[in-house]
DNA sequence: TAGACAGGAA
DNA sequence: TGAAATCCTGTCTA
């Protein structure tokens, strides 16, 4: 370390494309011959938080850098990646501070002491200090040769509440292992089709599991759409043979996890429960909503399905789309860490910053597959994003200037001119599938009435919609305009050119969602391309530039493109 | 008993 | 920052 210090302070190397500054941000020219690969670099520690044109800034977290400590990362390694593409070195602060930060991964650990759990760590002195804590006191139960007996139902309160003091717990008390359910993947499909897991499929498995009852066995996966979700969480299920509860958003995707546990496991079907509005079976297999959970008769009430979690001795629940778990959920999973937890998402950001607890309850980051490095494979299309900037008419302009910071937004995401671009781009993809999307029912409505296109959005009954989506599928029709169904909807055919035409705020999720609709592989020419129309200097443009965040961060550039450029 | 629909929730 | 879509439950109809 001192000598990664005496380097940095010596040094000035013009040649690199990287500025660490002390203030944990990091500057990374994106014109730079080696930006690919400084970026690379960079994700396994630190977090993006802009991506104008010429100049990213990251930005090093406690978080990121203890997901990338229980990744196996050292600080050294992450010092020697700062130093070796940092122009002006790294700031000495900055390598006592990771050091420091990346240290306390680990330093506090939970562990099982016959039926006990004890808090310990191999430094007393932080022990005695945190201990001196109130908030953490309530929750010790007595003295421990090691440290310190906790109550037996704190074990999830007392690893929020140090994390939230700045030290994660590593949690090495075990998991209970639940009511065996014997299961194994098959061989072939139902439809006679050879199946096996993909080699980064078993990898992620293998991530999941490794360190075995101790370590392993709790974590996230982040995987982009398309990688095989589903399937890797079946591989798990395979490898823990226990009992199962999976959670996930809709019933649509509730019914998708059915059918592949159907169709992929040796299960029967009476051992595959299906927990929604519709029915309520516990099987030891069971597949439930996020959404029962939370209901209840009115917001005085206990959550009445909640009990679920007790209602059989569950040796695995898996989190689907772990990044919308919602809070309820999190409070009942503090109060179960003794059962092994499989989270699963395409996007570990979540925009209501709850990050830290989908990291201490759920657990670490296990493994991440990098959307690039599935695209090298051919795994998933290659992408090409553009953003066209159109202006305003000068009436629209008025209309702008004179709104309130609220209608600012949707006047500059319902520009009228967004209809010009939106025929132009038709032409220039006359044998292409074209998903037009967007956020507000009545610009689009608007659109598919002057551009005679269907048009999909919640009011639409389900049958029309399937009927829409299979002609979609077989090419009958071409274009089709959606609303935000297309975010919710797991059957939506596969397209290979996106518009989006308006999006919410600034939803990094929704923006890789939507990329992600586009990104099966394709058998003919495997390319797709993504637009997003933006009204020039508007608040749009603003949260534009927030939303296309993380598929910049996965190495997605975007195109500018003005629009006078193209007609 | 199934399906349609309204109303509330997050 | 706001709009839209979804899900769950209860009630009504056939």
């Amino acid at each position: 370390m001192s000598l990664v210090n005496e380097v940095s302070t010596l040094s000035y190397r013009p040649d690199l494309p990287m500025i660490v500054q002390s203030d944990r941000t990091i500057l990374l020219e994106t014109q730079h011959p080696s930006y690919m690969e400084a970026r690379q670099a960079l994700h396994g520690f630190a977090e993006l938080i802009k991506s104008p044109e010429y100049m990213h800034t990251y930005r090093i977290t406690p978080l990121s850098l203890w997901n990338a400590a229980a990744g196996g990362m050292t600080h050294d390694q992450v010092l020697d990646t700062l130093s070796s593409y940092s122009k002006y070195g790294v700031p000495p602060t900055i390598v006592g501070e990771i050091a420091e930060t990346m240290g306390r991964y680990g330093r506090i650990r939970l562990e099982k002491s016959g039926e006990d759990l004890v808090l310990t760590s191999r430094d007393p002195l932080i022990l005695t200090e945190l201990t001196s804590y109130k908030s953490i006191q309530q929750l010790l139960e007595r003295p421990h040769e090691n440290g310190y007996v906790i109550k037996n139902y704190a074990r999830g309160l007392i690893k929020q509440e140090l994390a939230r003091l700045g030290n994660p717990v590593q949690d090495m008390a075990g998991y209970t292992e639940g009511e065996p359910c014997p299961v194994r993947l098959r061989e072939t499909t139902t439809a006679g089709r050879p199946f096996a897991l993909r080699p980064y499929q078993m990898e992620a498995v293998d991530a999941f599991y490794s360190g075995g009852s101790a370590t392993g066995g709790s974590g996230v996966l982040v995987l982009p759409c398309g990688a095989g979700k589903t399937v890797i969480g079946l591989g798990a299920l395979c490898q823990l043979q226990t009992a199962t509860l999976i959670l996930t958003t809709n019933t649509t995707s509730v019914r998708q996890w059915i059918a592949e546990l159907m169709d992929k496991t040796d299960l029967d079907p009476s051992m595959i429960g299906e927990y929604t509005g519709d029915r309520k079976e516990v099987k030891p297999v069971t597949v439930a909503t996020y959404q029962i959970l939370t209901h209840r008769p009115s917001s005085e009430d206990e959550f009445p399905h909640m009990k679920l979690f007790s209602e059989r001795d569950w040796g695995l629940i898996i989190y689907d789309e772990v990044h919308l778990l919602p809070a309820p959920v999190f409070r009942v999973t503090s109060g179960i860490q003794a059962t092994r937890r499989l989270g699963l998402t395409a996007t570990l950001v979540r925009e209501d910053g709850r990050e830290e607890d989908v990291f201490t309850l759920i657990g670490p980051k296990k493994y991440e597959v990098p959307w690039k490095a599935m695209e090298e494979q051919g795994w998933i299309a290659e992408a090409h994003c553009r953003e066209i900037r159109l202006p305003f008419e000068p009436k629209w302009r008025e209309a702008y200037a004179r709104a309130t910071a609220r209608q600012k937004f949707r006047i500059a995401a319902e520009n009228p001119r967004k209809l010009e671009v939106v025929r132009y781009l038709l032409e220039r993809h006359p044998q292409d599938q074209v998903l037009i999307i967007g956020q507000y029912v009545d610009q689009l409505d608007q659109m598919a009435e002057a551009l005679q296109l269907p048009l999909i959005t919640g009011k639409v009954p389900e049958s029309e919609r399937q009927q829409l989506y299979e002609q979609f599928k077989q090419g009958k029709i071409k274009r089709l305009i959606v609303s935000k169904v297309a975010n919710f909807a797991v059957d939506l055919p596969d397209a290979n050119v996106a518009i989006q035409i308006s999006g919410t705020f600034g939803s990094r999720q929704e923006e890789a969602q939507r990329l992600g609709r586009i990104l099966r592989p394709k058998a003919e020419e495997n390319k797709a391309h993504f637009y997003t129309l933006v009204t020039r200097d508007t608040r749009e443009q603003e949260f534009s530039l927030h939303r296309q965040l993380f598929l910049v961060e996965q190495g997605y550039p975007y195109d500018i493109i003005e629009m006078e450029t193209l007609v």
